[in-house]
DNA sequence: AATATCATACCGACCGGTCGGTATGATATG
DNA sequence: CATATCATACCGACCGGTCGGTATGATATT
């Protein structure tokens, strides 16, 4: 039986990520992971070097994810504001996100702050997304659909707003209708940034 | 020697802020803190029913000084726009605050998913920055020195930035002049909110 | 003396990780 | 085809150590 081993680590991980989202890394054990996927805990460490080597992996892949995702809707920008606006209203999946993909976001977050690992795997790809909003700034002031604002600073700006946003609807998931928040957010940010039209 | 006790008290506050601030809240054992604030644990279990109730009793320290900042700040506000930008300047010295407060933030938030006691008590005075934001940029539009903008959705705009700045500064404290980086954000949102002059 | 404040010793629970051993199934050997 | 050999996947009891919290006695304050 090949897929069984694959099978045991989905479960792993699975089974990790949910727990992690509910309660923290910190308050989640390892036997409360192998109870959750009905694995015992050897196959835990047969799959994985240590509880933390698993978070690792989760991170990884969450990053992986948004990159993929950010990549995927950079190709659809040809006009400069309205990608931006696309990609806003582009957010309902990762706001909706039923597991606990979202909730994951701060437990990482918390975790880059006191484990350089963690920190260096989330901020090299955090600068990557700077940089891919700062580019398509300056692609808008070049061809003339934004105004000749500061690329890095807007980028910045972007930025901040997004993790704003996410971190916000971490903590009250339903308090709003996020995805709408974000787009009459970006509206804002745009108005500031768009050639005024004649 | 009078006041024996309440020094007492405040060194173990002060010792806990900052291994809270280096390691987090798990992290740090109430032995650590003990062993930092230079006092037996019997002491620390005199003043404190529980660890939890010491990183509560920071958090509320914490939010009352937002609000003091916050409202000292509204009063010195007559022109929006430009108390806006003050109080983007301000700024300065919540980034700076070398001791751990800044980085105590995102300690806050992780817990604050986790423990509804912490929630509740995070949530409330946030829900009052954003009305507070919201106030002060309907009394923008009333003068006439704002847009007609949505005082609600530019209100949460305005916070998500300050929580995504924020956030950022805690991780990459050097990386950027980050007052700097606020003053320019709410410029450009500015620009969008402002109303056009002739 | 009476009370508030602090120190020391200690408890029980739990955690991450290890380890000896077992089940399973693929592959080599006869 | 039948059996021996072996690598992989898995099990669950166990260990050293740490943690939050308590019990009890000493010391300072009033």
């Amino acid at each position: 039986m090949q897929g069984r081993s694959e099978a045991t680590r989905r479960r792993l991980l699975q089974a990790a990520q949910q727990l992690f989202a509910q309660q923290g890394y910190d308050a989640t054990s390892v036997q409360q992971i192998c109870q959750a996927a009905g694995v015992s805990k050897g196959a835990f460490y047969h799959h994985f070097p240590t509880k933390h080597a698993l978070f690792l992996h989760l991170l990884q892949r969450w990053l992986t994810g948004i990159q993929d995702q950010l990549q995927q809707a950079s190709a659809l920008v040809d006009d400069v504001p309205a990608g931006l606006r696309a990609m806003a209203a582009g957010t309902q999946g990762i706001f909706q996100s039923a597991d606990g993909r979202l909730a994951m976001f701060l437990e990482f977050l918390s975790q880059a702050r006191l484990d350089p690992q963690v920190w260096q795997a989330t901020l090299q790809p955090y600068q990557q997304y700077r940089d891919f909003f700062a580019q398509i700034i300056s692609r808008g002031v070049a061809e003339g659909s934004l105004r000749p604002v500061d690329p890095q600073a807007a980028a910045r700006a972007i930025v901040a707003l997004a993790v704003g946003l996410l971190l916000q609807s971490v903590l009250e998931p339903s308090a709003e209708d996020w995805p709408q928040v974000a787009q009459q957010s970006v509206e804002l940010l745009l108005q500031g940034l768009e050639r005024q039209k004649p």
